[in-house]
RNA sequence: GGAGAGGUGGCAGAGUCUGGUUGAAUGCACUGCACUCGAAAUGCAGCAUACCCUAUGGGUAUCGGGGGUUCGAAUCCCUCCCUCUCCGCCA
C-alpha cells in the first residue's frame, strides 16, 4: 500500500509511476475522496469535542447535586448528528481503503523504464556455455531413463503439474533443498524457519496477493486459508503487526516451503515438465531491513542467490525488470536465470525484490529508531534462493554425459549419500 | 469436540464488582541530564500509536475486533476472534 500523505504531496510522481508499471488506476479520484474524508473527520472531531466538554460538566452537576437536563438533552442531540458522521466517515475510509490496495507500488528511480519485458536489461552474466560435441538430451528424457520422476502418475494421483519424484530425482530434489538452506545459514547467515504452508486473509493482503489475485491460488474456503505461493507471504508476515528494536536489523530468514500456484490463465504455455508446475520446491530468503540500507540490502541479497547458482557451476545472467515487468507490490527487481542447455533457452530460477515499505505498510511491520525513539515502517525485501524445479532441469542437462548419465556437481556429494554423484 | 479462565501501552501488571477530568497506577526496558576519570549504582526528567486542523500549538480516536446501552464506557450488555488450563481424541 502507498502513503496517502505521499500521494498527495508527490502526486504527480506517483502517477508517473503507476503508469510506467503499465497500471492505470484513477488517481485523482483517491485525491477527491481523501479530502472528502478529512472534511467530515474535521466535522465530527468538532462535535466530538463539543460532546466531551458538555459530558464533562454535566459529571460535574450531578457531583454537586444540580440539575444538568438541558445539558444532556443538548449532548443527545449533538450525539445523533455525531452518529451519521460516524458512518459516512466509515463508509468513506472503506471506500478508500479498498482503493488504495489496489494500487500497485511505485517504482524506484533507478529502475528503467519501459512496458516490454524483452527491454529488461542483462546486467550480468556467468560461467560458460556448456557445449559438448554430443547430442544433447532434455531433462525429460534423462528424468524417464534414469528414473528421476514420474509425472504420468503424478498426475493420476493430484492432476497435471503436481510432480512425483522418485529414487534418486526424490533424493536428489531432497538434497538440492538442504544443500541451498545449509549455505544460506552457514555462509550468508540467514535464521532458517519452516513456515506453515497455508494463510489467512490478513497474512495474505500483508504480501500483496490479497486482494487483487485471489484467482493465483488455491483456497481452503472451508476453513478461508490459502496455499502460499511462496514462503515469501507466512515469512514477511512472522512480524507482522510487531514493533522490532532498530538494533536487530536487517533480521534474515530463509525458508523452504512447497509453493502452490493455479497459474490461471498461463495455460498452454511451458506445460511440459518442470518449466511450470502447481507445486514445487523452493528455497526463499527475506530480509527485515531500515529504509536507508534497503537498497544495498537487495544487491546482497541477489548476491546470496547468485552464490547458489555458482556453487553448482550453472551457467546464469542477471536481467534488471523495467518498470512494466514489475510485479504489483515490487519497487525493483532482479530476475537470475540459468541456461539450459537442452531446452535452448534461459530459465528464470530466482527473483530478488525490494518492496520498500510497500508490504510494511499493509501488515503493519514498523521498527523503533533509536535516534529519535520514532516509530517508523521497515523495508521488506525477499528473493529466492532459488526454487528447484528449473534447478533441477538445468543441473541435468548441463551435467549429462554422452550415454545418457549425469555427473552431479561435487558440492551434493554429502547429500547425495549412497546414491553417489553419478547416476546412471 | 466438552468444561473453565483470560485478552489493558515495547514488556510485566493495576484498574473492571461500585461508569465520570484514567491515555490509563506501579515495575522493567528505553532516552536525556546530574554524579563519575569512565562505568555500575543512585537521583531528576522524558517516554504509546494513528489521524485531523486555522499546526514550535490544538483536537479526535484507540484498553483483542465489531455492535449496543448511556449525556458519558477500559469499566455494563450482545457478538465474533484469539490465548491459556483441564478432559476427550489423535500423527
Amino acid at each position: 500500500m502507498l502513503d496517502i500523505q505521499k500521494i498527495r504531496e508527490q502526486t504527480d510522481w506517483v502517477k508517473r509511476g503507476i503508469q510506467n508499471k503499465n497500471i492505470s488506476v484513477d488517481i485523482d479520484n483517491i485525491l477527491k475522496l481523501d479530502r472528502v474524508r478529512r472534511d467530515v473527520i474535521a466535522e465530527v472531531e468538532n462535535l466530538k469535542h463539543d460532546r466531551n466538554v458538555i459530558s464533562m460538566e454535566v459529571g460535574t452537576h450531578k457531583k454537586n447535586n444540580q440539575d444538568a437536563s438541558d445539558l444532556i438533552q443538548k449532548t443527545r442531540e449533538i450525539g445523533q448528528t455525531i452518529k451519521e458522521l460516524d458512518e459516512r466517515q466509515r463508509d468513506v475510509e472503506s471506500e478508500l481503503q479498498d482503493l488504495l490496495m489496489q494500487i500497485p507500488n511505485t517504482p524506484h528511480d533507478s529502475v528503467p523504464v519501459g512496458l516490454d519485458p524483452l527491454e529488461n536489461p542483462v546486467v550480468k552474466e556467468w560461467g560458460s556455455r556448456f557445449n559438448p560435441g554430443y547430442k544433447l538430451k532434455t531433462h525429460l528424457e534423462l528424468g524417464e531413463s534414469l528414473g528421476l520422476f514420474d509425472f504420468t502418475r503424478g498426475t493420476k494421483i493430484a492432476g497435471p503439474g503436481f510432480p512425483l519424484y522418485t529414487g534418486n530425482g526424490a533424493r536428489l530434489e531432497r538434497a538440492l533443498i538442504n544443500f541451498m538452506l545449509d549455505f544460506h545459514i552457514d555462509k550468508h547467515g540467514y535464521t532458517e524457519v519452516l513456515p506453515p504452508v497455508l494463510s489467512n486473509v490478513k497474512t495474505m493482503t500483508t504480501t500483496g496477493q490479497l486482494p487483487k489475485f485471489e484467482e493465483d491460488m488455491y483456497k481452503i474456503s472451508q476453513d478461508d486459508l490459502y496455499l502460499i505461493p511462496t514462503a515469501e507471504v507466512p515469512v514477511t508476515n512472522i512480524h507482522q503487526g510487531e514493533i522490532v528494536q532498530e538494533q536487530i536489523l536487517p533480521i534474515q530468514y530463509c525458508a523452504y516451503s512447497s509453493c502452490f500456484r493455479r497459474e490461471a490463465g498461463s495455460y498452454g504455455k511451458d506445460t511440459r515438465g518442470f518449466l511450470r508446475l502447481h507445486q514445487f520446491n523452493k528455497v526463499e530468503l527475506v530480509k527485515f531491513v531500515h529504509p536507508d540500507t534497503s537498497y544495498d540490502e537487495l544487491e546482497k541479497l541477489r548476491r546470496d542467490a547468485e552464490e547458489i547458482l555458482e556453487a553448482l557451476g550453472l551457467e546464469y545472467r542477471v536481467i534488471e525488470l523495467v518498470t512494466g515487468d514489475l510485479s504489483f507490490a515490487a519497487a525493483k527487481c532482479y530476475d537470475l536465470e540459468l541456461w539450459a542447455p537442452a531446452e535452448n533457452r534461459w530459465l528464470e530460477v530466482s527473483s530478488c525484490s525490494n518492496y520498500e515499505d510497500f508490504q510494511a505498510r499493509r501488515g503493519a511491520i514498523r521498527y523503533k529508531s533509536s535516534a529519535d525513539n520514532k516509530v517508523r515502517l521497515l523495508h521488506t525485501l525477499n528473493g529466492s534462493g532459488v526454487a528447484t524445479p528449473r534447478l533441477l532441469v538445468t543441473i541435468l542437462e548441463t551435467y549429462q554425459q554422452e550415454d545418457g548419465s549425469v555427473l552431479l556437481p561435487e558440492i551434493l556429494a554429502p547429500y547425495m549419500g549412497s546414491a553417489g554423484l553419478h547416476l546412471k
